[in-house]
DNA sequence: TATGAATGAGTTTTCATTCAT
DNA sequence: CATGAATGAAAACTCATTCAT
């Protein structure tokens, strides 16, 4: 099986791992772990469920990956907070970057969800290591911050917590958002911004 | 079948229909709807299967059942805000509540957190209509105070679900909040009302 | 339980048991016997499946006081066919009992082609014995007929089949003849019998 | 699933379900629908039943595609009477196709009687149609013939219901005959082609 | 590589029947 | 007499996975 092999992915076998990833993202997101099939996957990506198993050997492994990724563009705008910047306009940057993140992999964000709110038992617990490396950094970044008196006194895990809350809220809980809200969601992603921004820099500025 | 009847329920058969919810609500909120089986249901309220499907007559009515008792369970805070009290008060005590909720009820937040994630496909719009009214009246009243300057200018739909999301979020995501916090849920239930509460007032707050 | 008992039946235990009857067959002629499940027949009879399971110890007695009874209705006009009348008449007044048993009761010729359709695999082969000995005694009465000249020769048996077969199709088909004739039942059977009494009458009067 | 597919079959697939196809017949034409389990029909076609489910999506799947066969079956014999014919030769023509399918083709017979006897519910309606065209066409032809004194005067629809019940309650009551006739079922068939040609050809031969 | 074919375990549900009250 | 409650067996199907080609 491939998928047990150590040598390099040609490029041909990289373009069907990500057709399948692609099709994966969209039956898993929809259906949860246990709703989707690898027959309505391998379906989605247009081929035979013997061919999707050849290029991934099972389908834990299929998710695994997708969680993987998904974990990593996750990670990135909580890395580029940066150190040297203002403060409070790199939380706010932050705010922005994962709100757009929800509006541009709502997909990926219903799956990490799916997957902490039945509580992260498929997941390698390995798999979050770096999250957990890049999350330290910051509560200790935030602190410092709030020491200097550069932005106002925050428990930096609830600040994150309130901050990621928010920001997934419009990919997770889309469905009922649409149901009470008549815009479309792309107007509710500027009304987030515009609510959300001013908020977080009231809350943070010192005065 | 006993679920077929109109007639009123007998003691006992309130009483396994009650052990049969508490089981199915632990089963369904670890799973999803997909993940729980019947079977496992079963098993925790510790019954055999038909006994079990005795009092329900399919997966469907039990998981139909939860989730129109927990929506009732979460429409409860929202209808207490008091167009007489004090506007920024009534909010912060709505936030201390859906905290509460969220506290107290952990999987029946993840259980409807679930059904939404995945498209609200399984529940009956029907469902819904309570929580729109409720959700509407709201809307308005928050806009009047807005408009009458009792609290500041805020959109509210963004304002109800950025409190919906950073109270709810300590039950959806405990799992990677345990992942990533070391205190127990108790003490972060205290920190995230010491840090949600503060904000908003501070938010809401007309200068 | 009250069918092993051999003591004679109550008043009201008759009246219950051929209210119980009379909704088996409707049950069972509609959905076979396998199709049709004794809750279904309780519903049917407006009372709870342990009820009815008093008064018939399980499905199959059902079914064969069912199919008895029957027997015994198919029997009557059979065993009418007189001796001493004239041969062709008796045969044709035959017929038109038999076209009168299709229309008035329907339900237990399907219940009884139903059984025979199988390969009379559930009734007792007992039961058959009443209707042996009755056609066996109608076999050599025909024979005595012909041989006299009374009715032309045909053969016995083959000429009792056409005649159950053409009378009992009206009942047995009636799904199908309800798709291809336009006439409602009522009109079919008069139609019947203008067909077949004079084609007998034609194939069996002596010229 | 193979049956969801609208490519055309491979050899060995069209092997594969005409021995599911036959353990289908032999089955349902003993048992009837409800009575009939595909796990019975997949043991008598010596499979697995997945491995069935595999080439029949369902139940129904196999059941419709015996009743479909039937009825193209039944149906030749009638679309061969010739208008050009002599018509009571065509129709005598007709009498012995319609025994020789009964005779060569019995439990086909049975399960269409079966499916009849409880109401058409199962099979689409549709699937009648080309029956329905070719009955109202031949009754017409019928009609033509007995207007023009080619044949006596009958009403055609009874005449066609009588030839139908006397041609086919050979294969649809067999299990009553054997009991009451003690030839063979093929001497039977013998016998009743020499009742019923005879019979067919005095009613309708113009004098 | 890729697919048709097959499998074994599991899932939801039905049903005849029994039992305690 | 009557019923609510329960059961064991089986039915219809689904699904992840494997295997031969």
């Amino acid at each position: 099986m491939l998928s047990q092999r150590s040598e390099p992915l040609t490029r041909i076998q990289r373009a069907r791992r990500s057709e399948i990833l692609e099709a994966a993202l969209e039956i898993f997101s929809q259906n949860g772990y246990r709703g989707a099939s690898i027959n309505k996957i391998a379906e989605a990506a247009q081929m035979s469920t013997p061919r999707l198993l050849y290029h991934f050997s099972d389908k834990e492994e299929l998710y695994s990956e997708l969680l993987s990724a998904t974990l990593q563009l996750w990670l990135e705008p909580l890395e580029q907070i940066e150190e040297t910047g203002d403060p409070v306009d790199e939380i706010c940057i932050y705010i922005q970057r994962k709100l757009e993140m929800s509006r541009d992999h709502p997909r990926e964000s219903r799956l990490f969800a799916g997957e902490v709110l039945v509580g992260i038992k498929r997941a390698d617990t390995a798999l979050f290591e770096p999250l957990r490396a890049v999350f330290d950094s910051k509560i200790a970044l935030l602190e410092d911050w709030a020491a200097q008196g550069r932005i106002t006194a925050q428990d930096p895990h609830h600040l994150l917590y309130s901050i990621w809350a928010t920001t997934q809220h419009y990919a997770d809980f889309e469905a009922q958002i649409e149901m009470l809200s008549p815009q479309k969601m792309a107007k509710l992603f500027e009304g987030a911004e515009a609510h959300l921004v001013p908020m977080y820099r009231k809350l943070l500025t010192p005065t």
